[in-house]
RNA sequence: GUGGGUUUAGCUCAGUUGGUUAGAGCGCCGCUCUGUGGAAGCGGAGGCCGGGGGUUCAAAUCCCCUAAUCCACCCCA
């Protein structure tokens, strides 16, 4: 048995590989990425890339001691020496908030929008889209309080899933107010539950201490039972004057832009450094967990690092999840192209002619040729399989005469070319091909 | 960390109550095929039946352990 790929890992792979499904195809992951690319910069957002690993201090206390992905879910990264350790990173915000502090990034006009998408690392159990490298798309604003940057933030996550072809997309919207707010439900669902602990699943008792909220969203009949007859207010219930009237400007927003949502009383952000405005994104078809990504505002997460006051808020989606959602709804992508065209020898002594007139022509378009020579047969072969345009075959003839018959492979037709008018001939067509694909 | 399913060729899968040398389709390689393709025919390569242990005259098949994988719980993207 062959050494294995470690649990939790995938290997991206070329189109045409057997057992190829939409979230190991290395095209789809460009395509994602292109697409957000296109609709993160549109909007002013600036690429930013970290370390995949980090200070564990930065993790710890970015994303929160009490949550699971520091509790359980650190891959430590141990060298030699007494140094406390790095982590890979677990989700992208920490990282970036602190590249913002480090770097002065305060000096750019605010506020200051920034984007990324790469691997991130989990070590937890498998399942459906879940993994323990996973990759993300992040989108994070610093320097603003202002609603209608939540707006924003949350428009731009929509556009990107409705230009990658998703319908099946729905947004749940929430608040959790700020901290003060948060304790005091915090108080309030532990006096009411604490007087009922005996009924709670053994999972909602550990809640009951860690992190009561998510007892609303429990899957154990008996809590869903028990909720229902105690009628517990939610979470927007207790938002401050202030978290209140932000909310209502975020929800004014999205309802002025048409951005569909429903407002979601039980949503939870697992990370500590949330505040305020919450949403995640669905879908069903994915599997038990049909969250695609989810965001929030993070107003004091930079203080929290050390650094100065920094309002912030931002999203990621799942990149396996969201390519996960395109498969279930038969999402078709554009093929990845061909080359332009293959050209083979017929015989050895052309076989070095074919390759320079290839690499000559390769500054004009994807150009590929045959290694060794081929029957003519065996070209057009060749040539199909690579799904290239045209073909060209090479013999002595043609090499005397200092001449192409190229063949499209599309309409059969075949026409000669002056070797000194290949690269005009390749300039046709990639443009023909650009045509094309902006029709498309 | 917990529970269930699965594991036979590159891929998708057969393989009878345990019985000789483990099969098919597709894919791959070659030939038919010296001047214009997608085809067909013929041939070939490719397997420690996930790994280890046990029962048996005999194990892909029965038992135990283990690993990987898939799904689910917790939690998250």
């Amino acid at each position: 048995m062959p050494l294995q790929r470690p649990k939790g890992t995938q290997d991206h792979l070329p189109d045409g590989s057997p057992k190829l499904s939409r979230d190991i195809q290395a095209s789809a992951f460009a395509h994602v990425q292109d697409v957000a690319r296109r609709v993160l910069e549109r909007s002013g957002a600036s690429f930013i890339a970290t370390p995949l690993f980090e200070e564990a201090e930065l993790v710890k206390r970015g994303v929160g001691g009490s949550t699971d992905i520091v509790r359980k879910e650190m891959f430590t990264v141990y060298y030699f020496g007494d140094h406390g350790g790095y982590v890979l990173r677990p989700e992208g915000t920490a990282s970036i908030v602190r590249a913002y502090l480090q770097n002065g990034l305060k000096q750019l006009p605010a506020p200051l929008k920034l984007w990324t998408h790469g691997p991130m690392f989990r070590a937890e159990n498998v399942q459906k889209l879940r993994l323990r490298q996973f990759h993300q798309v992040d989108y994070e604003v610093l320097g603003s309080t202002d609603p209608l940057v939540d707006a924003e933030a949350i428009w731009l996550m929509w556009e990107v899933v409705r230009e990658l072809g998703l319908t099946g997309v729905r947004v749940k919207l929430g608040s959790i107010g700020d901290p003060e707010d948060r304790e005091r439900y915090n108080a309030y669902l532990r006096g009411l539950f604490g007087a009922h602990a005996d009924r709670l699943s053994d999972d909602s008792k550990d809640r009951l201490e860690r992190n009561p909220m998510r007892i609303l969203d429990s899957k154990s009949a008996g809590d869903q039972a028990l909720l229902a007859e105690l009628g517990v207010k939610p979470m927007l219930d207790f938002l401050g004057e202030d978290a209140r009237a932000h909310f209502g400007a975020v929800q004014a927003y999205l309802r002025e832009w048409g951005v569909p949502f429903d407002l979601d009383p039980s949503i939870v952000r697992g990370l500590d450094y949330y505040r305020r405005t919450a949403w995640e994104l669905h879908h069903e078809g994915i599997g038990a967990k049909s969250a695609l990504g989810g965001g929030g505002r993070y107003d004091g997460l930079a203080e929290q690092l050390g650094g100065a006051a920094v309002p912030g808020i931002g999203w990621a989606f799942g990149i396996e999840r969201v390519l996960g959602a395109l498969e279930a709804e038969g999402v078709a992508f554009a093929q990845v192209d061909g080359p332009l065209l293959y050209l083979a020898a017929m015989d050895e002594a052309n076989v070095g002619l074919a390759a320079r007139l290839a690499l000559a022509g390769r500054s004009h378009g994807r150009v590929e040729f045959a290694y060794r020579a081929m029957k003519p047969g065996s070209v057009f072969r060749e040539a199909d399989r690579r799904r290239a345009r045209h073909a060209a075959v090479i013999g002595s003839d043609e090499a005397a005469r200092g001449v192409l018959n190229i063949k499209n492979l599309g309409t059969g037709e075949t026409r000669e070319v002056p070797v000194a008018d290949l690269n005009a001939f390749l300039d046709d067509l990639s443009q023909q091909a650009r045509g094309t694909r902006e029709q498309a």
